[in-house]
DNA sequence: GCCGTTTTCGGCCCGACTGTTTTCAGTCG
């Protein structure tokens, strides 16, 4: 297959998604579920799917039968799936978008298409300020405000939060839940507990005797815009930044089931569920339970769950079902790569160019957090709007690292440059000066419009460069903003085992990148990755947990993380 | 549409809350 033709797994995962999108429109039960199962399989495939539909191994992988696999042969040959065709035809256009209003599912989207022609959120604002919402079966003028403000709420909001940013204002809501008193225990728990790099809505249970009391208290704290639902047990509001907040309440001999219940995924949850039928069990938020018997299996702590299940406890940043029940089963799942096995930070800007901090003020902060050496990594010179390093300006800045490391007691600041990788793969900084840095982070910063073949070439050639040790933000990605470049990562992730060069993790909250899922399918080439915070303040070297959270998603142990080392082994291990 | 240590057909998670209803459907997670 032409190499301008080829489709990748990305795409026909994407397409694989919308069949199960239209397929849940059209109240189709558990196909949908079948097709997303089958898109999840393919998106974190190590290698090609045409490959493997070429070996003819596509039903060999799980969630894949008969029926899907053809369609995948379909989506390969021609690019297309008529399948999907059909069902876009079937679907009335708008009720997709219709859906995406917060209290609208498929029955109201199409109950408002067929009769009142509503195709779009603006129609629906229309309709819903003219009152004309209020005259259909099942709709009245309460649901017709609640409609319009959804609609005003999802114009101004900015699509999903960032981990990186959201997850503070989460814990100041669970610390300020914690400090009253007739709560006993919190936590956070949903796709915010399981690290997911974006985060829809925050999620939190708590423990108390006194629920309607925490329900009060959670509904009229400071910074509420409204409350959406206000019950005995659960609640929600909507705060001033349009994040939305979940709140149950349930007994403290519940806790560890309504943690495990409420943390997920869905389908982890389901999956679970099905173990817990095969023993004539039931699984709900309330515990695991034998209903013959009438007795409680399992409920006050969440590992008490996962080991009556017969399975190893999973951590929640593993609960995707991508095989984590299946492992814990098998007493094989990986053990996880840990906050403090993180020795230091391979990527950190200073004043040098375009950071806030200098290279002491970055240095001391990094020890607080009891970090042991950060890798100055400033740009380059070809980044003139980073104000990039010239080659003189290395030098100096080596001469003043030198220079500090030898007043430093504990910590060591290692020499680094971020070089840009130019559209021939050529890194602008010269060799005489790669080789005498400590750490040589790669970055592709321009030129992201190239064709999968020039910038997998690109990027390649950068690594055959003896000095460089890792490639930074492998795929470019900006969350919420910039898609990754195409670039064909089985070989990038190839190449990266048996050169030894790095794949970065980088930890900005905008960017994880790699990915999560990224980093799931490196374990199969034995790539070995660095997390870098890429801090452009002082402020930002936390963010390195986020690049921990994203390698435990993708389940890396420590030994697949450079940075666990010391900074002597890591050096000698660098210069090798 | 997939799957299987109850297996090749019959399952596939389940409860809270809202707003509309006069006993429940729709939505959400």
């Amino acid at each position: 297959m032409k190499e301008s033709t080829r489709v990748r797994n990305s795409e026909v995962a994407a397409v694989l998604y919308e069949v199960a999108d239209l397929l849940e429109i059209e109240g189709v039960s558990f196909k949908p579920r079948a097709y997303r199962r089958a898109a999840q399989t393919i998106e974190t495939l190590p290698e090609d799917v045409a490959a493997l539909y070429k070996r003819g191994e596509l039903e060999d992988m799980p969630g894949i039968g008969k029926s899907i696999a053809a369609k995948i042969g379909e989506i390969i040959e021609t690019g297309n799936l008529t399948y999907l065709e059909q069902l876009k035809k079937e679907v009335p256009t708008g009720v997709e978008d219709l859906m995406g209003v917060e209290g609208i599912g498929p029955k109201k989207a199409l109950l408002l298409r067929e009769k009142l022609k509503i195709e779009s959120v603006g129609d629906l604002a229309e309709a819903a300020r003219k009152g004309k919402l209020r005259s259909m079966r099942g709709f009245g003028k309460k649901t017709e405000d609640n409609i319009l403000e959804a609609v005003e709420r999802q114009q101004k909001s900015p699509g999903r939060f960032l981990l990186g940013y959201i997850l503070p204002v989460a814990q100041e809501i669970e610390d300020r839940l914690r400090g009253f008193p007739a709560v006993e225990m919190v936590s956070l728990t949903g796709s915010i507990r399981r690290k997911k790099e974006t985060i829809g809505d925050v999620d939190m249970i708590a423990t108390s005797a006194e629920p309607k009391k925490v329900m009060d208290f959670f509904t009229s704290m400071p910074g509420i815009q409204k409350v959406l639902a206000k019950g005995v047990t659960k609640s929600t509001i909507v705060l001033t930044n349009g994040l939305q907040v979940d709140l149950r309440v349930t007994e403290r001999t519940q806790y560890g089931a309504a943690l495990q219940y409420f943390t997920g995924s869905k389908d982890h949850n389901i999956r679970l569920r099905g173990l817990a039928i095969k023993q004539g069990w039931k699984l709900n938020e309330y515990g695991l339970t034998d209903e013959e018997k009438g007795t409680v299996i399992a409920s006050v702590e969440e590992g008490d769950i996962y080991r009556a299940l017969g399975l190893q406890y999973i951590e929640p940043e593993l609960r995707e079902d991508r095989g984590e029940v299946k492992a814990a089963q098998e007493g094989k799942l990986p053990d996880l790569i840990r906050p403090a096995d993180i020795k230091g930070d391979l990527h950190v800007h200073t004043k040098w160019s375009e950071g806030s901090h200098t290279i002491p003020e970055m240095a001391s902060t990094a020890q607080g957090l009891g970090l042991s050496y950060i890798a100055i990594c400033d740009h380059a010179k070809t980044l003139a709007i980073a104000r990039g390093l010239t080659e003189e300006g290395i030098r100096e800045q080596m001469r003043e690292i030198e220079a500090l490391n030898r007043t430093l007691d504990g910590f060591t600041v290692l020499s680094g440059i971020e070089g840009n990788i130019d559209r021939n793969g050529k890194i602008d900084v010269s060799d005489a000066v790669l080789k005498d840095l400590d750490v040589v982070v790669a970055s592709v910063h321009s030129g992201f419009k190239q064709s999968e073949k020039e910038m997998t070439e690109r990027v390649l050639t950068a690594m055959h460069n003896d000095h460089v040790d890792i490639i930074g933000h492998p795929t470019g990605r900006i969350l919420n903003d910039r898609p990754p470049y195409h670039i064909d990562l089985s070989r990038i992730f190839r190449t990266a085992a048996d050169l030894s060069v790095c794949l970065e993790i980088n930890a900005f909250p905008t960017r994880l990148d790699l990915s999560d899922v990224n980093c799931f399918t490196s374990r199969e080439y034995g790539v070995r990755c660095s997390i870098g915070s890429d801090a452009h303040a002082k402020e930002n070297l936390r963010y390195l947990a986020y690049g921990v959270a994203t390698a435990r998603r993708g389940w890396l142990e420590k030994g697949a993380i450079i940075n666990t080392m010391g900074a002597a082994e890591l050096t000698a291990w660098l210069r090798s």
